[in-house]
DNA sequence: TACAGTTTGATGATATATCAACTATCATTG
DNA sequence: CAATGATAGTTGATATATCATCAAACTGTA
């Protein structure tokens, strides 16, 4: 078998690990207090606002008991409200507060930045075919008659 | 700011994701007590019989702290035995058991049909841009004078 | 309308990620 | 040899991932 970092999954772990690290410490340094992950969370509610908790688990592709417990703690943090949603009483409404909406705005040109830091030296062509690349690995992971 | 589902590193997430989901769905459907990190950790082993925890940790880029308590779970799962280290007695000898090594034998056609399975289709060529393109991203990531 | 099935969300258990603080041991050097 | 600094590993706290189970509310249909 070969040794790991021979294996094309593990380059692709680790660069995803990085790219978090890196832009999770912009952020630290510019003092504002969110994680990647609950930023992915308030930017798919500021993108649909009417969107419901397991529509986020979709969009983001987490679970759904992760994106409670996400959205509890924006709540914690004053970033997001929830109200009653008008017709159906087992949702909420998810409400970004100022503050909330105030650390987005913050955050794009920083996450701009990191994007553009990763990116460097690296042309639009080879982004596309790199993209049209993972998403043929995500089709083949589907789950079908082949391996269930 | 694109929405989420055009940024590449979103696809790398969403890939690399896929990817952990079936491999691990095909090793539970195996019967196959280990989780694909703790194989991680135990392969490293393997290849390296004499390797340090924290040698471990670069290995597959993880944390100290998460190392030592994956190897706690092995050791609980019979997967692992820590000895004293013969000159060292601030580290371990880390022994893989005849069980944990049946285990990384019977693994062995699992990940390789998980790997082939992911990459159907692809190319060695297009494999190998892709490799190289992912360590430009982590090279680009790496902390230096233009984003300390 | 009443029931069955579905959808939305919450919660508990376990595994991992990350940071910080800590102990024990080793290595260097004055 | 003693003080200092580096290294190996542990532990606590918090965030997230995943699975399973649960309750409440909704929907469709007999």
């Amino acid at each position: 078998m070969e040794k790991l970092d021979q294996v094309l999954f593990f380059t692709l772990e680790k660069s995803i690990k990085k790219y978090r690290q890196f832009a999770q410490k912009q952020i630290d340094s510019a003092n504002i207090d969110i994680t990647i992950d609950q930023w992915l969370v308030l930017k798919s509610i500021q993108d649909l606002p009417d969107i419901s908790q397991h529509q986020i688990a979709e969009n983001v592709f987490k679970d759904y008991a992760s994106v409670t417990r996400m959205i509890e703690l924006l709540v914690k943090k004053d970033y997001l409200t929830r109200a009653f949603h008008a017709t159906d009483r087992r949702r909420f409404n998810l409400i970004i507060t100022k503050k909330g909406n105030s650390v987005l705005d913050k955050l794009i040109p920083i996450i701009t930045a990191n994007r553009k830091q990763a990116l460097k030296s690296l042309t639009k062509e080879e982004i596309e075919k790199n993209r049209a690349f993972l998403n043929r690995i995500i089709e083949n992971c589907k789950p079908g008659i082949g391996n269930l």
